[in-house]
DNA sequence: CGTCTATTTGAATGTACTCAAAAGCGGTGG
DNA sequence: CCACCGCTTTTGAGTACATTCAAATAGACG
C-alpha cells in the first residue's frame, strides 16, 4: 500500500525538497480511484490532467477506424500518463488512457501545475527533467521501432520490462510494439524453443 | 543571412529576455560552420553540444550493422538537434549529426546550458518548454508510425513540411519516414497521377 | 564530359497482416 | 463448486505491403 507521499520521495530523486515545499507539492495533487477498463482520456474531450500512477497500471491509446488499438503508452508505479498533445496545449484529446487495473493515481490539474512552477523555480527544474527523459526515451523508442524487426522489437521488450510484460494483456503489448496480436503469438510460439 | 541574434528573437518567443539577459544567452552560444557531409557527432563519442540551426540542413541518423541508415530527426532553421540520450545524460552518441547542406549553427555546451538554467530560471522555463514540445512532437510521431501505412505516412510528411521534403535528399526522407528509398520512389511514381 | 551520388525500375521474396474459427482462461452467479 | 460467459490468446490459410538485390537511368559537381 503506497500513500500519497511516494510522490515525495520520487520527485525528491530530481530536486530536493524541504518539508513545505514538499507539503506545497501535494497539496496541487488530487489523488484518484480507477477502476480497471474505466477511462479517464478520451478522444475529442479535454485532458486537463497529468497522472502519477501510485498503484497498478494503465494505458493511453488511439483507436483507428476499423477497430484497432494502437498503445502509445504504459504506465505502472512511479511512472506518468496523460496525452501530452491535448495536456500541454490544452486542446481535445486524440487518445484514450484507461486502467488496465484497478489503479490509484495522483491527478495534478494544468492549471495548479503552472502554480507550482509559477511559485517555486524547483518545480520548474522537476518538470524540465522529467519532459527531457521522456524526450529521450521517446528517442529510444523511435529508433527501436525504425530499426528492428518485429521478433526483435518483443525481445528488446522482455528484456528491459520483464515484469511489465507479463502483467499487461498481450494484445496491448503487440499494439505497443507495433504489431498485430495473431502475429506476437505467433513469435512468442516460434521463440519459445531458445527462450524460456 | 540570419545572424546569431535569430536565437534571441527564438527564445523570445517563449520566455520574454530583458537586454542583459539576452546578453548573458548568446554569450554561452559558439558559432559554427559545418560543410555539407560533415559530422558534428559519431556514435561511441561523448556529444556535449546541442546545436540550433541558424541556416541550413542537418539530420541525425543511425547506422545499422547492413549499412542501412535510420534518420531519427531533421533541423533546419530554427530547429534544434543533438542526440539526446548522449546529451542529457552525457553518454557515448549512438548517433551520427551530419550536415545536409553547409550549414551554420549555434552550439550550446551542457555545461554552459547549466550555468544558463541555475542562473536565472528563466532559462529553465525556456529549456522546460522546448523538452515538452519535443516530448509532444515525439508522441505524434509515434502515433503516425504506429498507425499508417508508409504512403500515408509520405502524404502527411508531404502536407505538414512540403518545402523540407523539396530540400532533403529522398533516401533521408525514406529513411526517416520507414521505409527503403525504393519504395518510397515506388510510392511516388503512384500517387504521381493524383497529387501536384 | 566524366565521375560520383541519388533515384528509378523490375523480379523475386519475406515479414507481417487479415479473416475466421477454435481453444484457453478467469471470473461470477446459481 | 461447477457451469457458463466474456475476454484473450492461439492456430491456420491466404494475401499484401514492403524489402532485397541487381541493374539501369538520371542528376550534380568539378
Amino acid at each position: 500500500m503506497r500513500d500519497e507521499t511516494a510522490i515525495i520521495s520520487y520527485v525528491n530523486k530530481f530536486v530536493k525538497l524541504s518539508p513545505p515545499e514538499a507539503e506545497a507539492l501535494l497539496s496541487a495533487f488530487q489523488k484518484v480511484v480507477v477502476k480497471k477498463r474505466q477511462s479517464i482520456i478520451q478522444p475529442d474531450f479535454p485532458a486537463p490532467y497529468r497522472y502519477y500512477v501510485l498503484e497498478g497500471a494503465m494505458r493511453a491509446y488511439v483507436a483507428a477506424e476499423n477497430g484497432q488499438e494502437h498503445t502509445i503508452s504504459f504506465a505502472i508505479e512511479d511512472w506518468w500518463i496523460t496525452d501530452y498533445n491535448s495536456y500541454l496545449y490544452q486542446q481535445p484529446a486524440t487518445m484514450f488512457v484507461t486502467a488496465l487495473e484497478d489503479t490509484i493515481a495522483l491527478r495534478l490539474s494544468h492549471v495548479k501545475e503552472q502554480e507550482l512552477k509559477a511559485q517555486n523555480p524547483k518545480f520548474e527544474t522537476f518538470f524540465r527533467i522529467i519532459a527531457e527523459r521522456g524526450l529521450a526515451y521517446q528517442q529510444r523508442r523511435i529508433i527501436i521501432n525504425l530499426t528492428k524487426t518485429a521478433e526483435a522489437r518483443y525481445g528488446d521488450f522482455l528484456d528491459k520490462y520483464p515484469l511489465l510484460a507479463q502483467r499487461v494483456p498481450q494484445y496491448t503489448l503487440a499494439s505497443f510494439l507495433g504489431m498485430t496480436t495473431e502475429y506476437l503469438s505467433k513469435l512468442r510460439k516460434r521463440m519459445g524453443s531458445k527462450k524460456t
